[in-house]
Parts: C-alpha cells; sequence; structure tokens
DNA sequence: ATGGTAGGTAGCCTA
C-alpha cells in the first residue's frame, strides 16, 4: 500500500493537478492538509472519477484536512479528544486540523499543525499545546500500526532549514517546538522518511524561494513501532513543487507492506 | 530592515 501526506494549499485551486499526481504516483491513500474550504464545496467528483473515495474536514477558508482513499475507509474520526481551541475573538474555537481513518488495518491521521506565528504570539501557545495534547493521545496508539501524517510546521533539526541563522527568532526552529516534536520520538514513534529521502519539503512563495533551493522539511509521516516495519520505501516528490500553480508544500510519499502485518503466520520466503 | 507571493475573501487575514 502507498501513502502519502500533502499540504495542498487549496484543494479547489488545485484539484487537477492533485489527482492527476495520485494516478500517476499510484498512491492508494492521500492525507491532504490545507483544503481551504468547508465539507459542502469539497470537489468530490473529480476525486471520485479517479478512484478516490474523499472523507473531508472543513469549517471555513482556513485549514481543513482531508483523506482521499481508494481502498476502504473505516472509523473515520474528525478532531482528536479535547483538541485545543483558538480563540481569535471570543471563544476558543476548535479548527479544522485533524481526522483520521483506518485502511487495511492501518491507522492513518491527517495532521495540519498550528502555525505558531511568532515566538511570543498566543498562536505559539496553542501549537505548543495542541501537540502536547495529540502526544498524550499518541502514548496510547502505540500498540497498532498508525501514522501521523501532515504538516508540522517545525523543523526538527538546523539542517531542514535553509540557512538556521536566517531564522534567529523565528517559530519552526524553536526549542519548545523542537521540543514538542520530539515527544512523539520518546513515545516510540519514528520518522520513517528520515532515513530513505533527503531535502525539504516547504519553499515559501516569497522571496524566489523555490528557485533558490531555499526550503524547509517541516512535513513528516511518524510512524509507531508496529508501522515502522512495514515501511519499505520513502520519497519526497519535490518535483510537484515545479510547474504551473505549484502548492508551496510537495507530497511525501511512503510504502507500506500491508501483507505483513495482516499475516503474521505466514511462511517466510526469501 | 524590509519585503517578497499566494489563497480566500470582501474581515486584509493567514501563511
Amino acid at each position: 500500500m502507498r501513502v502519502a501526506t500533502w499540504n495542498v494549499n487549496s484543494v479547489r485551486t488545485r484539484v487537477g493537478r492533485i489527482v492527476d499526481w495520485l494516478e500517476r504516483s499510484d498512491v492508494d491513500v492521500l492525507a491532504m492538509q490545507e483544503i481551504k474550504c468547508r465539507v459542502d464545496q469539497f470537489p468530490y467528483e473529480q476525486f471520485e472519477a479517479a478512484g478516490y473515495h474523499v472523507e473531508a474536514h472543513g469549517t471555513n477558508q482556513w485549514n481543513g484536512v482531508a483523506i482521499a482513499s481508494r481502498l476502504p475507509m473505516v472509523d473515520v474520526v474528525r478532531q482528536f479528544d479535547d483538541q485545543p481551541g483558538y480563540a481569535n475573538t471570543g471563544e476558543p474555537v476548535v479548527e479544522a486540523r485533524a481526522m483520521a481513518a483506518t485502511v487495511e488495518g492501518v491507522r492513518l491521521w491527517s495532521l495540519y499543525v498550528p502555525n505558531g506565528r511568532d515566538l511570543g504570539h498566543p498562536h505559539l501557545a496553542y501549537k505548543l499545546e495542541w501537540l502536547r495534547i495529540l502526544a498524550e493521545h499518541a502514548k496510547g496508539w502505540q500498540g497498532q500500526p498508525l501514522a501521523l501524517m501532515g504538516d508540522f510546521n517545525i523543523a526538527p533539526f538546523d539542517h531542514d532549514v535553509w540557512d538556521i541563522a536566517a531564522f534567529e527568532g523565528s517559530t519552526h526552529v524553536s526549542e519548545p517546538e523542537r521540543e514538542a516534536f520530539r515527544a512523539f520520538e520518546r513515545i516510540g514513534m519514528v520518522d520513517v522518511v528520515r532515513d530513505r529521502a533527503q531535502g525539504y519539503t516547504y519553499w515559501d512563495y516569497k522571496a524566489g524561494r523555490w528557485q533558490k533551493g531555499e526550503g524547509m522539511r517541516i512535513d513528516f509521516v511518524l510512524g509507531t513501532a508496529p508501522f515502522a516495519e512495514l515501511v519499505t520505501a520513502a520519497r519526497i516528490d519535490s518535483g510537484e513543487r515545479a510547474g504551473d500553480a505549484p502548492s508551496d508544500h510537495v507530497p511525501v510519499v511512503v510504502d507500506i507492506d500491508v501483507e505483513t502485518e495482516l499475516d503474521d503466520d505466514r511462511p517466510m520466503i526469501f
């Protein structure tokens, strides 16, 4: 089974590109972030014409996540328990930043982690709390094949940005954010792409970052140990940052050997 | 130090 995660930065603007990429890339399940539309605005027809069923979670023009799959999805949930909300004005609102589905016995989350905006901004405290609560839940998920897939808005290492000096005093590279990312690794989760594919996953539209090769690695697939055991390959499709009207993020793709998990007693044949 | 681009929207806000 081939799964992927992609911050598409508006599914309505890019539906043609996305579906074309899905078919060309032989992807079974795609976790999308920043669909930037309500569920009633989602372009389901174009996905379904290509053989993909879509479960979406979007409430307005911001954020929004979805999962497209050509294999059956079960146990779809939107939001995680106790997901913190953000108080833009007035009462905190739980935003459309998380959903999950199970495909072929593998639990897959599509996550759009809050940006954080600036050091000291309330949005950064929101980001850290959001990750803290998610990690608390994830502790209880370690016994099953499960992956947290999405835009974490964190660069875990200095070499995950083009020039760490340019990020002095910025979010995405701060120690509290990196600590929040490492918390998932401490409970047993593994970045299953890190050792299999190099490079950035995001290049800002501004200042010609793509043309200058100035990107960031902020999109990840974190797997439980039972998930990580199934992974056979991974790649970052940086070519998707080029061409006509690209997203500022590119797809991260992971191949998993589901049969190994589903049939434990299968004789080993080499 | 600033501004650079893009999307959704008609709130310039968010990234």
